[in-house]
DNA sequence: CTGTATGCAAAACCTTTGCATTGTT
DNA sequence: AACAATGCAAAGGTTTTGCATACAG
């Protein structure tokens, strides 16, 4: 079964209004294979400039993505944009690994509580994200092995 | 007791190595009056640019106190870098209205459990940021009236 | 004094946009 | 056929950088 997750997403775009373009499944296609948050260069120069893509097509795409809430945005606060796919749950919980950039998305919530309380306070449209940023065990390895 | 913030602020510039400029001090006195996240042009065009302040030694003065985490990044998602002073205590949890950029600090980390548990995962150097984002009271009641 | 910080101007950078053309539904 | 999406090229806006000068320690 190759390529759940592409379907799985291009399917998402069926049921909705947007067209679906030969550009807009090949991006879809590219972005399953990242492990870790991807930007609009990274598919770019991974094949889609290859396939004939064009990078305003790209930037285009991806924030159209990110507008309907299909894939997230992450910063990483190097004046890049990068994106993930959105796990199934709605908000975010991440823990990434500032060396390799691996992303976990975690389960489990614990601030559903707190988010209760700034609702009762009279805060509205509520939404929350948690990330947590390290080292990952195999990146704190390494720095010690390279001691 | 005017602009204590400010005074422990440069207070804390006087400790490290970095030279305490005209320019610094001013940037600081300008930050702490901003009761929500300020960019570098946000400072520029409110004063430090009578004062003959350079938008590059803003940006560059912005860095620097970033880098040393003396102010914390806020991620708007527009394009335009947005900073904090930091909170007493050394991570972020805060609460930021959508409407009017408003950003509240919450005391209480609900966290620490799920952190200690990556811990022992073997992740290291581990820190975190909890952001809610919603209506603040005043502009939830705003929309309201509106209609 | 020495080395860092600033001002000025130009460049770099990522991202967006206009418009004619192509392609989906 | 109608409208949305794409490619191409150019512009946009924020942030960075080089270099000579000024300044803090």
């Amino acid at each position: 079964m190759p390529n759940t997750k592409a379907s799985d997403f291009i399917h998402k775009l069926h049921q909705s209004q947007i067209k679906l373009t030969r550009q807009r499944k090949l991006i879809v296609e590219k972005m399953v294979l990242f492990k870790i948050p991807f930007g609009a260069e990274d598919l770019y120069l991974n094949g889609l400039k290859k396939s004939g893509l064009d990078l305003a097509t790209i930037y285009r795409t991806l924030n159209l993505f990110a507008e309907n809430n299909w894939i997230s945005r992450i910063d990483l606060n190097d004046g890049y944009s990068r994106y993930v796919m959105k796990p199934a749950s709605s908000h975010l919980h991440t823990l990434l690994c500032k060396a390799c950039h691996r992303i976990e998305h975690l389960s489990g919530c614990f601030v559903e509580k707190q988010q209760e309380e700034l609702r009762k306070k009279g805060f509205t449209s509520l939404s929350h994200k948690v990330e947590f940023v390290g080292l990952c065990p195999d990146c704190n390895q390494q720095e010690r092995t390279a001691l």
